[in-house]
DNA sequence: CTCTCATTTGAGACTCATTCTCAATGAGAA
DNA sequence: TTCTCATTGAGAATGAGTCTCAAATGAGAG
């Protein structure tokens, strides 16, 4: 977590009336400091395996806040559970992922961009957000037999 | 629910090894009849409503029969409640969605669809399926004020 | 048509991610 | 330092979906 990432937070929390305590610092920098797409389960227990306890509640709500103030980018692949990953020097992007080992890559798509706003605009919608997201089998998994699960 | 409809689904069950039962039958039914996107709750009220009491775990179960041998469609929009449509003499489509008032647009893309191929391809996936919605406001939802909720 | 039996059903218990509650704690303005 | 809310943690609550198991029932064999 750079200095940049936490000074945003910072302003963040003043703006919202919030305060800057200790839990949601090392929320943040746990999320920070990954390159994956995490769980609140897997935020929860990296921080314990530091011995940096904080409850979950105090994750989830961490978490919601970052969200909310786009300081985090969230996901969700059809599992139920919402998965989140920093959102600082990267740009938007989709996913691609493997249904069987869970593999997940990242691609961007200037065309499909365009194509989504011009779809909105066609049916007079006001584009906010997307989500856009492929399904497959790597190429290892596509080796692997099926039996072998 | 047309004949035809029914047929594909005795089919399914037949080879399946599964009995064909009034409940399957009207839950089927209750899906093939509407043109919403809708929950397990909704179609058990709706069957409810009409007299037609079925257990919820039924429903649940006949809408995943249905699922699995891709006679409806299943879409989750993110608020954790798996959405029904049938699948009948309407192509594969993807959404757009308001966010303020729900309303459900659908639409095709070639041209997404192709790309999609493409960057599948160039990450050395088996594309099997994908997920894409558009979230926005739609023509009513912009002019009202948001104060207005 | 009846028998038989594996499948299905319904009621409610259970799961599990997430949210809520509330008393105790703590951040930070003055 | 004091004062005052916001925040925290522990565990209860929620809610969509799944599971369990005893009772009911499709449907093939006779
Ligand atoms: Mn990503
Ligand atoms: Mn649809
Ligand atoms: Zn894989
Ligand atoms: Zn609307």
């Amino acid at each position: 977590m750079t200095d940049l990432e936490l000074e945003k937070f910072k302003r963040v929390l003043n703006d919202e009336n919030l305060k800057l305590t200790p839990q949601r610092v090392e929320v943040f920098r746990e999320v920070c400091n990954s390159d994956e797409h995490l769980e609140a389960e897997e935020i929860y227990l990296s921080l314990k395996q530091r011995k940096v306890n904080i409850s979950r509640a105090t994750v989830y709500r961490t978490m919601d806040i970052l969200y909310q103030h786009d300081l985090v980018q969230r996901m969700d692949i059809g599992d139920g559970k919402w998965r989140y990953e920093h959102w600082l020097d990267c740009h938007q992007h989709d996913h691609l992922i493997c249904i069987r080992c869970g593999t997940i890559v990242e691609f961007v798509s200037h065309q499909i961009e365009e194509i989504q706003q011009d779809v909105a605009d066609k049916f007079n919608y006001k584009l906010l957000r997307h989500v856009h997201q492929l399904f497959g089998l790597c190429k290892q998994c596509r080796k692997t037999p099926m039996s072998v699960i």
